[in-house]
DNA sequence: CGGGCTTGGTTGTATATACAGGCTAGTGCA
DNA sequence: TGCACTAGCCTGTATATACAACCAAGCCCG
């Protein structure tokens, strides 16, 4: 049913992030050669490989020259949506990753959360609140909502595993991220669970995924002021990217005089 | 000079991109035609076409079938490095902007600045301090040095007339930018500045950005936490972005119980 | 003088073809 | 049995060619 109008390299576009999207196509699973495109859809081999490649640039697929093109895995399907595990990048600093669940279970969900997961009223909803660790520290405290038909089994998972972040990314291709960052004084159930004194201050990352053109989950990621940082490197696509700046001069926080 | 082993579309793009940089083509200026590149370096259309197609993409050019390629101007070329303007932000929210200029000053760099801007020592740089304000209440304090010789008329400009950052981009498209945010509680000049008192956190956003390929601005933006929050919101091309979260649920920063 | 048409330049797309290089699996030889 | 080599598949790149759509400028004709 795609339009006839658009050109046939975006058709196969197209066609391609529907499987994806759909599941049909899972992360790691083999998509289409560029031949094997030829002979089923009637086109140019340059037709494909110009859709193939494209969809590379986008982050959908890897290609690897003689072997062929796959789904992208979760951890580089990340760097299209720039979301992060934090897992995984406690163990790219060679620290080791621990986690404390203190809540797993099903309730109500509230006005305010039914409102950013458009959910109906009187619906239930999956809360996990889990605090994570570099070498036994806390340097996040997740407080996350799960839409319930989304991920039915939530309450069987062991989220000292498997970050729920990671998880859920399992169950389905996230589509669309939202994210704000706000600076707050925490109040104490946070405290105690960071960790943290009175006068620290925590970066609080709100965060919203969609999955099949939905809202899905919630997120409040509580960070300690002081042991936590979000980074960020932006250069146009085939620039060599300089070396990020040094932990002293990130330490320079303080305004002279 | 460029390296031989790399594909000659990608040695067409770096020719282009070199002249873009360099200042010889400027912004809104015409970019040769795929048959004057045919000519001119000897390759096919296909070749020429798929170096200005990634060139669009990357949005160095815009392209109008039946005219002409051409250097895409500042505003468009910002879009690349999710780069944003203060003023505009607040302007594009139906307030008004305002600016206070505290320092605007020459000065001797000191080790930490000069590291970050690759500098050597004993070189001068510019020091800006200005306070945004978003209808009369301060927003962000901005502690920005730039490299000397990239903006040699530093001094003369009236920031209160342009954001030191839109300036900037005036001078020259950036490359690359690095940011870096934390949660912090500022000192007293930051606090007076702001005109926030002892118990409120900042969110502070550290930002390099880089030009002609070396660092030419460092910036320390010091945010009121309770009046400021970054947001991003991303979603795969050709995907319809969802409504952003609403401002109830933003509020909602408070672990319950 | 003015409006419509033609012409040439430009981008956008599609195809057929060709060669290089990486990888795998299977064949065949020692 | 074990190793080397080869055939085949896949991606990456490059070229020549073709047609469609768009636009501007200029020409021609009324």
């Amino acid at each position: 049913m795609t339009a006839q109008g658009k050109p046939r390299y975006q058709q196969l576009k197209e066609m391609i992030i529907g499987r994806i999207m759909s599941g049909e196509l899972q992360p790691r699973d083999r998509v289409p050669s560029e031949n094997e495109l030829v002979n089923a859809m009637n086109v140019s081999r340059m037709t494909a490989n110009r859709a193939l490649r494209e969809l590379t640039d986008e982050g959908y697929v890897d290609r690897v020259a003689g072997i062929g093109t796959f789904v992208t895995d979760l951890k580089a399907a990340s760097h299209v949506l720039e979301v992060r595990n934090i897992a995984d990048e406690i163990e790219r600093r060679g620290h080791t990753y621990s986690a404390i669940v203190h809540k797993q279970e099903r309730q109500h969900a509230s006005a305010e959360i039914r409102e950013a997961l458009q959910a109906v009223a009187g619906s239930d909803v999956f809360h996990v609140l889990v605090v994570h660790q570099e070498n036994g520290v806390p340097i996040q405290l997740e407080d996350r909502y799960v839409v319930e038909d989304f991920a039915p089994d939530c309450l069987q998972q062991d989220f000292t595993k498997i970050t729920p972040s990671a998880w859920l990314s399992g169950i389905s291709p996230l589509q669309e991220a939202e994210h704000i960052v706000r600076a707050t004084m925490p109040g104490k159930a946070v405290r105690e669970r960071l960790g943290i004194d009175e006068q620290e201050p925590c970066l609080l990352v709100l965060r919203r995924t969609w999955a099949h053109g939905r809202p899905v989950s919630f997120a409040r990621l509580h960070h300690p002021g002081s042991r936590f940082e979000l980074t960020g490197h932006y250069a146009p696509p085939g620039t060599k990217k300089s070396n990020p700046i040094t932990a002293d001069v990130i330490e320079l926080g303080k305004l002279q005089q």
